[in-house]
DNA sequence: CGTCGTCGTTGACCTGGATCAAAGGCAGAA
DNA sequence: TTCTGCCTTTGATCCAGGTCAACGACGACG
């Protein structure tokens, strides 16, 4: 059972870059993020309190516990969301894509930590200065609670996911979930990316690296799909992978 | 493989009882609720648009994939929130208890469906009307926020049960969670009181009825717990049940 | 006060996925 | 170039929890 390596701190953000008043400028790639759920002319701010950041592979950017003093808008990159029991073994509770929000804390605590798959590229707000952008644009809270009633929504359908899914049902589910979330049609020419090792696969799906290798290698006898590379795939086979994921 | 029986309709709810400015007034008992998030002298604008109802077990308050018209405040009872598999495979995602909130919704539509256990009563709010109160009182809607931050909370607690913990471990953090829910300390004087069948506890916990028994007739063996009744549970050893469960 | 249906328990057995072990592929370091 | 370490795959075996079956307890209803 392997606990997770330890990253060093987050380096200080930079400034944004003068001129520039939107560093947050890649966040409308998709309908969650925080920023088009202002007007234009409100952009400004938002930018003020925010500030764009990169991170490498495995650095951690929120720790479960810790204080909730930012919230992040991902633009690049890929995170992943956990937890951990105290012998180490992990769950890991979602993946974060260009536009997903992340910071949403009960009592002023995150309850998962995060960490960067691939290299990120980020925007983060300072929570206490949002809370008073709130009471200016009620539009921003309404955003935010559109963002958690999205987040929960998925949460439920991962906990049907992990009770009362075989483990073929489970990979059909999560590769159907890839090529939606990266919007990677899973065509010869544009085959899903899967930025996670097996690992993070089998952490998502409460299964073990070896079972998730197995069943894509059964997937792949069926012709259910083909791997061009191992982080490569394309879908052959999508009404039976939907029919195995039943309809989620 | 069970499918869930249908119910009838739901009756038409009563007008609230002349007289009664808040027919919401059991609403207080938790932190969560709505009624709490507003000053007294604005209660009556949100009783206006609220109406209570009481139900009987196996009555259905919301189905999956319906209009999200109602938000709901449950004022006693139980209610069990679940999904289902096309083949009915059940997983339960949650128990409502007084004060819990239910109708959180993304893209307008109910994601889970929602049954009464027991008999319910609740109160009722149209979320068109609703919505219109959001603009004059921000309060409830950060209200609302705090809510689903809550349950997002909950459902990662509940994904790292699924995904990585054993049927001892599944148990032992629903006993606990249910004492911490309930408000009843598991004592012998007080015992926990489960309003759930066997069925309902697999459901939830990712298990089958046989195993859940199974566990609970060895926690018994191994005196970490009484059963003075199929539905009372004394929690003999708290610690060695917190421990089992790891810290959740 | 029997009969029926539901719920919970227990036992015997089975199996899907975990565990243990070995080996190949590939990238980065030397 | 080889070496080293990680990731993935595959095979052999195991076991936690599922499945199947029987039975007992209890409440509703004639």
């Amino acid at each position: 059972m392997k606990i997770h390596r330890l990253t060093s701190p987050l380096p200080e953000p930079k400034p944004a870059p003068p001129g520039n008043d939107n560093p947050c400028a890649a966040c409308n790639v998709r309908v969650l993020s925080l920023c088009d759920a202002l007007d234009e002319q409100d952009l400004p701010r938002l930018a003020a309190i925010s500030s764009s950041m990169t991170v490498r592979p495995h650095q951690i950017l929120v720790a479960e516990g810790d204080n909730a003093d930012y919230l992040f808008n991902i633009t690049d990159g890929t995170v992943k969301l956990y937890k951990l029991l105290p012998d180490g073994r992990q769950q890991i509770t979602g993946f974060l894509f260009p536009g997903d929000f992340l910071g949403l804390a009960a009592a002023g605590r995150y309850a998962y930590s995060a960490e960067a798959i691939t290299k990120v590229t980020f925007c983060r707000f300072d929570r206490r200065k949002l809370d008073k952008l709130l009471d200016d644009f009620p539009k921003l809270e309404r955003r935010l609670l559109g963002i958690a009633s999205n987040e929960l929504a998925e949460a439920q359908d991962q906990m049907l996911l992990l009770g009362r899914k075989t483990a073929r049902e489970k990979l059909a589910s999560f590769l159907l979930m890839m090529a939606r979330r990266s919007g990677l049609p899973g065509t010869p020419e544009q085959p899903l990316e899967l930025p996670m090792t097996r690992t993070e696969i089998a952490d998502y799906l409460g299964l073990t690296i070896e079972t998730v290798s197995r069943v894509l290698t059964q997937f792949r006898k069926e012709r259910l799909l083909a791997m061009p590379a191992l982080d490569r795939i394309v879908l052959l086979d999508r009404p039976a992978l939907e029919r195995l994921a039943g309809t989620v």
